[in-house]
Formats: structure tokens, C-alpha cells, sequence
DNA sequence: GTCTATAGTAAGATAGAC
DNA sequence: GTCTATCTTACTATAGAC
């Protein structure tokens, strides 16, 4: 059977988030896909580096089309911007059952060109979440730190939440997460 | 030449929050050490995930014996306490330049042995901090909430500083705890 | 308690048939 | 584009000498 690109990098982001990059062997890729080793590196032919790179650059395009394009409605409130992103995250991450991504890919002896990816993604993340903060009458400085913090929160909640087992900071953090972006 | 345990233990920590559990092989492990993989085993017969383990109790008693230490002294203001123990965190992570350990070791497919001691660790944390913040006259709910989210601070800040490649972020986070614990 | 040497296994990766 | 079978390497772990 033939799988979709956008199913094998579906499963393949649940399998590194899962595993981080080096407990992700191919044995296990290749089970959770249901394609044999082989027809990976068909796809795939720079072997698990390159899956990783393409799992990355999926989350980043997912980042800019999907969960931070709310945030450029200026034809909403800030706040409801900004909860929709909350929204966005809170599918992608399960309501915190599923572990962060970035964390999993930046861990570790992982490849340059992944490490750049992960940086930029989070780069984007925090860039335009300090734009739409400032353009609700913060000043740029603040509303970096502000946005900083807000994603600082999102990976601690992560973390927190995989040790503990238990998905109940993440979904706090995210409920808060307004109030934390624009209060004060 | 003979390595105290308390030495192997201290390369232990770097080796693994430096390439997680997965990531840190018994080549790696043995060049940082200095020890031929062969006097590992004499020492951890249990092998890598002994090791981990043993790595993990030393930092579980370092947070009980000094991280924790300040915030028991009753004769110090409540944000001298604090603060001397953020001065603690800042020398473990080395002003933030070091990966989170409980990050490292609860990913990917740790043993459940390992699970338990990454959520014992937290815990006591967790639980010490907000008996601190508890005993500055905030009730116990709002002091667990608060001690909750200044340790997914410092967690993601970690994390956050390690994908920049730039311990910034860390030191805000830091520098801000006790604000962060104890005001409003 | 240290080491060299090696066993045994699982890893990443490839060849070639269909 | 998929597969089975295989290669090579690196891994964890052990044996046995000093």
C-alpha cells in the first residue's frame, strides 16, 4: 500500500516527539509507518537525517500556515488572536499528551541543518507572537519578552507534564496564556 | 588511575544532559570518564541504565541537601531564601549554558525505574517550593500553582536558552523567580 | 579496579527482485 | 514504490588477564 508524504511525516513527528531523534530507531520508524526500511530510504534518502529535517520543516510550515496566521487577523481582538493560536497548540500538542517537538529534535547530537531548523522555527514562533503582542500597544522590547516568556512557559508546561504524566500544567499554562501575554 | 565515585558521577551528569539517555553511548561515556568501558560495568553492573539511575539519585540529593537547603532557614526573609536557591540552579546549569537533566533523562524510552525517580525528583521540588512560598502567607493553592509554574519557567527557559544557543533567556528567568514566587 | 579483546545484538543503510 | 535479504558499523555487554 502507498502512503501519502503528509501521512509517513504525520507519524513520523508522533514517533520523534515520542522518541527524540536518536531513540527513534528505523526498526521503530518503520513499524509505526508500516513501510519496511527500505521503501524509507526511497523516500527518504538521506536516511533518518533527512526525516528528521523533513518532520522540522513540516512543523515549521505548519507554524506560518496554520497555528501563527490567527495571529495576523487584525480584523479580531488581540485576545482572540491569540486564543486561537492557544487552540492550534493545544491540537497539535494533544492537550499536552504529546511531547514538544523542538525539545525532542534539539536534544542530543543532532545534525546542523537541524539544529538551524529548529532555532528558526522558534525564532518565527517567538517573532510574530512579539509582533502581535506589540501591535496591541506594547512596546517592542516588552512585548519580546512577553513572547519570550509565553513560549518559554509552553516548553516547561511540555516537559512538566511528560515527567508528571499527567496533562494538567500544559493545559493551565495554555489557559493562561492570554492573560500572561497581555495582562498587567 | 582511580576515579572517586563522586568524579565519574559528575561526568555522568554532563555526558547525558549533554546527549540524553539514547544519545549517550558507552564510547562516549567511557572517553569522557576516562575509564575503558569494561570498569564501567565493574562499577555499574547494571550496565547504562544503572548508571542513569545513579546519576539521577545524585541529583536528587543535591537538590535535597543543597539546592532545597535556603528555602528551610527560617531566620532569612522568604526572598533571600529564594534566591539563594536560584543561585544553586544558576551554578548547576551553569548560568544556563547546561541542559536540564530531568529533560535528558525522560525522554525517548527511559525504564519506568528512571520514570519514577525524573517524578520524584519534580515532586519534591514542586512540594518544597511551594511549602516556602506557602509559609510567606499565600495559600496553598495559589503557593502550588506558583511554585508550579516558576519551575516550567526554569525548565523551558532551559530549553529555550539550548535551541538559541544562547544562555539569556535562562538568566531572565532567574533573575525573575522570585518576582515571579512572591509577588503580586 | 583497571585493562584489551571479543562476543552478540541492533543500529543505519543498501542491493536487487518484483 | 514496495519488499526481502544483506552489508557494515556501532552498540551494549562480557570474559579473562594483570
Amino acid at each position: 500500500m502507498v502512503l501519502s508524504e503528509e501521512q509517513i511525516l504525520v507519524t513520523l513527528t508522533d514517533v520523534f516527539r515520542q522518541y527524540g531523534y536518536e531513540g527513534a530507531s528505523l526498526a521503530a520508524i518503520a513499524e509505526a509507518t508500516g513501510l519496511a526500511k527500505a521503501s524509507l530510504y526511497h523516500r527518504f534518502p538521506g536516511g533518518k537525517a533527512q526525516m528528521a529535517e523533513a518532520v522540522m520543516d513540516r512543523a515549521r510550515v505548519w507554524l506560518d500556515t496554520v497555528a501563527l496566521v490567527p495571529l495576523r487577523d487584525q480584523s479580531l481582538p488581540i485576545r482572540d488572536r491569540v486564543l486561537a493560536m492557544t487552540r492550534q497548540l493545544d491540537a497539535f500538542y494533544q492537550s499536552g499528551e504529546k511531547s514538544c517537538l523542538l525539545d525532542a529534535l534539539s536534544i542530543g547530537e543532532a545534525g546542523s541543518a537541524l539544529r538551524r531548523m529548529t532555532r528558526d522555527a522558534l525564532d518565527l514562533w517567538a517573532g510574530e507572537l512579539a509582533a502581535a503582542v506589540a501591535a496591541a500597544g506594547y512596546g517592542e522590547e516588552d512585548a519580546a519578552r512577553r513572547a519570550e516568556r509565553a513560549i518559554t512557559l509552553v516548553q516547561g508546561a511540555l516537559i512538566v507534564s511528560r515527567i508528571k504524566g499527567d496533562p494538567a500544567p500544559f493545559r493551565r499554562v495554555l489557559a493562561e496564556l492570554p492573560e500572561q501575554l497581555l495582562g498587567g
